[in-house]
DNA sequence: TCTAAATGTTCTAGCTGCTAGAGGTTCAAG
DNA sequence: CTTGAACCTCTAGCAGCTAGAACATTTAGA
């Protein structure tokens, strides 16, 4: 039996944070200690891997609440864990794409700097006249 | 002279957006009607329009904080416009980075599953057992 | 001049995914 | 039996907004 100490030693998972997993339902909540500490036993380490290793590849807490569903019931399609993945694919691609184009404003910006006083800085200028900048980044810094 | 409503069309902001940031004192308390409602000269639209602009390019609220801070004092030296700008170029390919690895992940795990039952997807599979993965992204979904 | 619609006002709470702190209790080692 | 580390609950905070309730003001048309 773990505490929820080495519980979160075992997982890279700080103990708030495991708590906070119970309260939004995430974890089931433990047996508990006569003096009502948690105590957890392999299937949650499983658990709250799966779970940190969904987090550490991006998927949102609802997404892996579905993941989750998923793996407890073998029978289901497969499909269903294939979507969601793409899903996640497609928003990872979509930030990357933004991402680029952020980068290339920011990096001509600072190119251009020659490093005067802000009177005619260029990033803070580039910053003032949206008109000077090549892309139109409507939704880059989401 | 403007609502807050033209103001916010003006610049592609929401009212709400606009209120925050006053009360978080990146927008300057404008003039009121008798009747209590804001009213806007072009300064504010111009600051606002920078604030906006600024955002798009994914520069947090401090640092624009910042940023027109150096706008409004043109003699200081453009370095620190520079730097704060060179800073959030760091951040932007930080988040490149590991997108990247995220993104070979993703597809690996969605290209290897051949579309059974959920009991032996590989994409469950990956989840469950941190060992199938190529990379150790350790804090790749930041 | 009156009215009705559109827009404005403040205040509070919610979103994601945790994280930190206060103030108190339990557990395990020595 | 004592001590100190680890646990407990509860509340509030972070970024950067966004939404809604409940009410006031403005403006255009009849």
């Amino acid at each position: 039996m773990l505490t929820i100490g080495s519980l979160g030693k075992k997982t890279g998972t700080k103990v708030q944070t495991i708590r906070y997993y119970e309260q939004i339902g995430l974890m089931p909540e433990p047996g508990r200690t006569e003096g009502g500490q948690r105590r957890y036993g392999y299937a949650e380490v499983d658990r709250l891997s799966f779970i940190r290793h969904a987090r550490q590849l991006g998927f949102p807490l609802e997404a892996i609440r579905e993941l989750l569903d998923l793996s407890d019931n073998p029978d289901r399609s497969c499909h269903e864990a294939d979507s969601i993945a793409r899903r996640q694919l497609k928003q990872v691609e979509l930030r990357m794409d933004r991402l680029k184009a952020l980068r290339t404003e920011l990096k001509r910006m600072i190119h251009e700097c020659s490093g005067g006083n802000t009177a005619d800085c260029k990033v803070l200028e580039v910053l003032r006249d949206h008109s000077e900048c090549l892309t139109n980044h409507d939704e880059i810094g989401a």
